[in-house]
DNA sequence: CTGTTAGCGCGTTCAC
DNA sequence: GTGAACGCGCTAACAG
């Protein structure tokens, strides 16, 4: 066989061999209705002799000046995105949509800055949706570099990005006076603060500080709910864990009780926080929530097996949102797409 | 600005425009270290100023000959795959070897059986990764029609792909053994057998029909560890559920149940459908595993929950053996990677 | 309905 | 270290 020895068969040699031009090969692919039925037929039996698979991806996408493909950036950690629920989640909403409109997922590893960024000006994609980075992310930076079309889950808002997501401080300030209602001494388990994600207890953080959007959002909430109720955000302390883990939250939370005695509330920015502080104050025979408060944030399984109060928000909604977004302009504002669902863990 | 006004930046405009040939600037990007300080300050500062994002990776793509992603193609359920944590830690597995490798991790959208194969045959990935699927599934022969190498994992076993995943049938026999130990009247609660996915109770169906090569081996094995026990297959009762969903399985359980009364033995296929069994022999006031021996498969969190006898294997290894073996030739034989764990469910 | 012309943007030649 | 030509494989635009 010729065309186990050639490298690669060309529209032009399927042409060739069916007798007719490469034109009417290509239209055979394109667009069949243009080709009389005979010419198709001898173009189909030609790519079958010679194993011809279709027209070359990256040709095609060169000519039409499109990929195909939506890029997805998911912040710092590629590999554990895939056990994060809420990341999950995301991403099936983005997949449905894809799925929809015929394009492909395109998801980009990121590792290490440099390579991240050299290698989100090199994808084959036709604009990219970026799971909640840091204030300043390279990533964030090179995709809108790109010039193709950007959104953000989240944020940082940048220019020639749209931030798709939900207000998280709207959102916080209202859990926050759920949970911290006739409370005297609030406190808050959080997410890092910064990049750096060092786990630390500190006395109302500067939200100016705080470089992960999301996280700064929900804390000015907080502040706005301790505010609301007499509380300075200076005597307010944050228990900043490093990743979302009950087993890191369950320390941190009792470092907070150890610091604070009488804490009575206790504000975490993820169920899995929550789950984490419940299992603190149980081992520190406090009860929930008649000695101390407790919400979640994400309404995940945990929450409704515990009975944590919490803060829903569809993530698979906001997924399919930013892909659709960036696929086709379409625009959807989800500020107000949250709701307290409230539990035993609150009064 | 004439940028805002072009369509598109080349690579020439910015060598013009730097006072260099296209090739400078070309070299620039591929082989910074090929190019004079000088000419390279020139270029990028050109580049700079006329916001060029760097080569266009269609193009690139064209001719270098290769694409720079993996494709990976999921069976049924795209969206569905995110929420099954098997298949999450596959992905995981495999997004873990594309970041190593620099490449994008393709995601191809399985909806619709026509569209499936003209999208992977149009796909700019320089090879698959296909998610168990069918006997003679089309996606699959689309993928090995392109000519680019392809991995299943699980099966079927077809020509031009290469298969990852375990011995099941083995591993169903070394399971069958320990939840069949002292039975009299073994059962099986199953996956769909076919791509139709019809939810039934059949005695000792003939694994030859089976369609699904996973589902299928791991009947066989079943059967193998009843004939040990000598029972013979056509006797044992086998339901088969629609989906991995413990719901349906305790419906599927009960109707078993009711169908044999004696049954004292049930091996399962996941330990979703394990402890969806446990509550509908619960709920038929059968004890586990004094009157009736359960086993699940996969070693879940629900397993561990439960104590739930289960076949440990891990598929975040098997997921980046198949990326492995797609983008450097690496073999590794997982045949017997796969390990049985006792716990309260089975004697 | 089909063929011709002319590139898409880049990188591999091979010279200098 | 740099430059000039050519073609990767395909398709938009226009004839015919």
């Amino acid at each position: 066989m010729s065309n186990s020895t050639s490298r690669r068969v060309t529209l032009a040699q399927v042409a060739e061999r069916a007798g007719v031009s490469t034109m009417t090969a290509s239209y055979t692919y394109s667009r069949p209705e243009r080709v009389s039925a005979a010419s198709r037929e001898k173009v189909l039996a030609a790519a079958k002799a010679l194993g011809y698979a279709g027209p070359d991806p990256s040709a095609r996408s060169l000519r039409r000046g499109q990929a195909g493909a939506l890029g997805v950036v998911l912040g710092e950690h590629l590999t554990y995105a895939f056990d994060d629920p809420q990341a999950t989640a995301f991403l099936a909403g983005v997949a449905e949509v894809c799925a929809e409109q015929g394009q492909a997922m395109s998801i980009l590893p990121v590792v290490d800055a440099t390579a991240d960024v050299a290698r989100i000006s090199a994808a084959a994609v036709d604009g990219y949706v970026v799971w909640t980075t840091e204030d300043g992310a390279p990533v964030l930076q090179a995709a809108i570099t790109t010039g193709r079309p950007v959104v953000v889950h989240g944020g940082p808002a940048a220019e020639g990005a749209r931030v798709v997501g939900i207000d998280n401080r709207a959102a916080a300030r209202a859990i926050g006076r759920v949970v911290f209602a006739d409370a005297r001494v609030p406190a808050v388990l959080s997410f890092p603060l910064t990049g750096a994600r060092e786990a630390a207890v500190v006395a109302g953080p500067e939200p100016h500080d705080v470089t992960f959007p999301v996280t700064r959002e929900r804390l000015l909430g907080f502040g706005d709910a301790a505010r609301d109720l007499g509380v300075d955000w200076a005597d307010v302390l944050v228990g900043a864990c490093s990743t979302n883990d009950a087993r890191e939250a369950q320390t941190m939370a009792e470092e907070l009780v150890a610091r604070a005695r009488r804490v009575d509330a206790l504000a975490t920015m993820s169920d899995e926080l929550a789950s984490g502080a419940l299992r603190a104050l149980g081992a520190a025979g406090l009860q929930a929530p008649s000695q101390v408060a407790v919400t979640g944030w994400d309404d995940a399984e945990v929450s409704r097996a515990l009975g944590i109060t919490t803060v829903a928000q569809s993530m698979r909604e906001q997924g399919a949102a930013c892909a659709h977004q960036v696929l086709s302009g379409t625009t959807v504002d989800f500020s107000d797409q949250w709701q307290i669902i409230e539990r035993a863990s609150t009064h």
